[in-house]
DNA sequence: TAGTTAAAAAAACGTATGATCGTTTAATTG
DNA sequence: CAATTAAACGATCATACGTTTTTTTAACTA
């Protein structure tokens, strides 16, 4: 017995994505072995390498394909948007919205960087860059449209999107809130959080003079 | 040749753990190997069971006494806080200043749940309700006295300590911004955040109605 | 100082891994 | 329909893993 009946290429190739996307996030890249995807799949190990070249092929593609969607699904969320905090809103809905439906990859994304090899790592660094620097533009154009206040535009760049990103930790389809009410729950956060004027009780606070930076920075990631 | 001179249990503890750290930060828990670990130490990898019973105990035990630190010098910066929002800045100021000095412990206990045996599982997820406990609870108090607003507690909790512990993914000492800084910066994006009153543009936005949400939800962590 | 405990080295155990390779069958092509 | 390609199976390779066990030496204790 060798081939089986029914078999059919990239059908395979999208159920070892599937497979390794669920079975990494669950145990990790370094703890997933290659046997136990190709069981969730439905054939041998030695199978796989028909569809992918090595298991570092598999992590890579996975984690590459999920941040070139994303920056094209942005782009057109943003597309039109005029006003910065037109353009804020538009990001936060289609970020929130998105990342509800794409927990596994999102934190993927995120914590296996280090199981990336030097050379992968750095295409998907800069990816991951790209997605970033639009939000930094968004602020930028904001700060200078006088329509936000931040101290710092690349640390509110970084500190937003991790809010944003958040949700992936938590959310659940069916959970308490409707898909709508999280979308405005952090609408309001991040809106609020890049208003200017003051924050509360400026009256009895001392606070450090309001600074409008827009520059960038040497913030590095890991 | 056997024991080596000047051999000390409690020293070699803590380089296990320093190394330990270290190496799962940077490979993950599954892909460190104790003879690297070992190695690393200065010992062979059969003497790291004079230490440690199994590789896990290593794990569970980095986690745990993160938290629990986390935990005991969170309560020590609250101490005499009354009012929400004094509580609030003091929350962000302390999770900023330590969690800049605890990026590999932050990490870890970020992507490495999933490597933990369901009973530290468990323990170490218990752990964390604690510390979020905390913040929400803040800003119920906040929302209850009307200093704060936010469309809804669990989620605003969850996305500020998004928003909070995002800094460890780039914050390097001896980057462009002081401490004082980056704490300043997220004071203004956490405080404002949860300001009462409207983010920007009301005239022109249609927002959802405001509503003062101070229950507890059934939010689950993943 | 003899006995005990601690902590290391060294070797081995039982199991597991990513990947290779040869064979077999199914599907496709001209 | 024969030949080719695709995709699977099954076996194996070379290496690696967490852990155990025995031995050896250092440090401590009474």
């Amino acid at each position: 017995m060798a081939r089986t009946i029914g078999s059919h290429g990239p059908k395979t190739m999208e159920a070892i994505r599937k497979a390794g996307l669920r079975l990494i996030f669950e145990h990790g890249f370094a703890a997933m072995s290659l046997r136990q995807l190709a069981a969730e799949v439905g054939i041998q190990s030695g199978s796989l390498y028909n569809h992918i070249s090595t298991k570092q092929e598999l992590l890579f593609e996975l984690v590459r394909d999920h941040i070139n969607e994303l920056l094209r699904q942005l782009d057109r969320a943003l597309q039109g948007k005029q006003r910065p905090v037109d353009k804020l809103r538009a990001f936060v809905a289609f970020h929130v919205s998105y990342h509800m439906t794409r927990k596994r990859e999102v934190f993927i994304a995120n914590s296996e960087l280090r199981s990336l090899e030097p050379k992968n790592y750095e295409a998907i660094v800069a990816l991951r860059g790209a997605y970033e620097a639009r939000l930094a533009e968004i602020l930028t154009e904001g700060v200078a449209e006088g329509e936000f206040e931040v101290v710092d535009v690349q640390v509110a760049t970084f500190a937003i999107l991790a809010l944003l990103t958040g949700l992936t930790t938590w959310y659940r389809p069916g959970g308490r809130l409707t898909k709508e009410a999280i979308v405005a729950a952090h609408e309001k956060l991040v809106l609020s959080s890049v208003a200017p004027g003051p924050a509360p009780d400026r009256a009895q606070t001392k606070r450090p003079p309001s600074r409008r930076v827009a520059t960038r920075g040497t913030l590095e990631r890991r």
